[in-house]
DNA sequence: GCTACAAGCTGTAGTGGCTACAGATGCAAG
DNA sequence: CTTGCATCTGTAGCCACTACAGCTTGTAGC
């Protein structure tokens, strides 16, 4: 068994298997600027090292954060420039979070509309349906 | 005075107005045929009666409740063909409040690690950013 | 009638963040 | 040599709009 002193590239499909991230979604992310372009084998497959893995794992967890790929790419340059710009971070973060609480105040009130309409709603005893009706006249139930 | 016996019919931006939809979305509706296409004046514009109005609000309360669009087509076929099929029109409501639910689920997921990851962040004390720390790191505080 | 200008028209492209092809290569095993 | 998988490029589709270019129609004042 002979040992390597470096370890060899990755091909796409292994990072995408290293990384949980979609083969089409790395080719994705390179054509928008957020990967580097890696250096390609003989056969211009593109051939991956260790700091491909890092950024894109990097990427994947900021995305599962929910921050869009414009703040991804802000952190990023961040962390290239060497000055990982603290308030800067929690700026976007601080940003981000607002946005998220926004969203979820808004969807309680869709989870409240639509449990009224729900809850008033008995099937089959009637020939119209109170769902309509509230949805026809404007009434929140 | 002159009485009118019937309302005359209202251009786009009138219907607009009243429904509080924008103009472009409302030609949007028609081409993706949620709304019928109205009859023209002589000059070929749009003239929408009342029957119109009533359709669009009833998208736009539907929109507003976060129902995607198929679902409102779905509403609108059970209403023209007279049987607003109850039991279906709950069935649609009730996975989409579980939708909504779900998305409030995972947005109450991100409000914590974003609160956490804000919560750890004290700017201007060290050179490097405990956010993108994380990030990098996988950890989730 | 003429001139502005508003409002309407059609058709197309862009948004975000992927995802899904089609059709052409590359590459390793049998 | 062939099979069959992986990868390649480029393009189109998703959702629900929104924005724009470049045109025609309608209206108000003079």
């Amino acid at each position: 068994m002979v040992t390597k002193s470096r370890a060899q590239p990755l091909l796409i499909g292994k990072l995408a298997e290293r990384t949980g991230v979609n083969i089409e979604t790395i080719r994705y992310y390179e054509r928008v600027s957020l990967l580097p372009p890696p250096p390609r084998t003989e056969g211009r497959q593109r051939a991956y090292e260790k700091s491909h893995v890092q950024r894109l794992s990097f990427i994947r967890r900021s995305r599962e954060l929910g921050f869009p790929l414009d703040d991804v790419r802000t952190f990023l340059q961040l962390g290239d420039d060497g000055n990982s710009n603290c308030s800067a971070t929690k700026g976007i973060t601080l940003r981000h979070l607002a946005d998220v609480r926004g969203k979820i105040a808004s969807l309680k009130k869709l989870d409240r509309a639509l449990k009224d309409l729900t809850d008033n709603c008995r099937p089959g005893n009637q020939s119209s349906c109170s769902i309509i009706d509230a949805l026809h006249s404007g009434t929140k139930a």
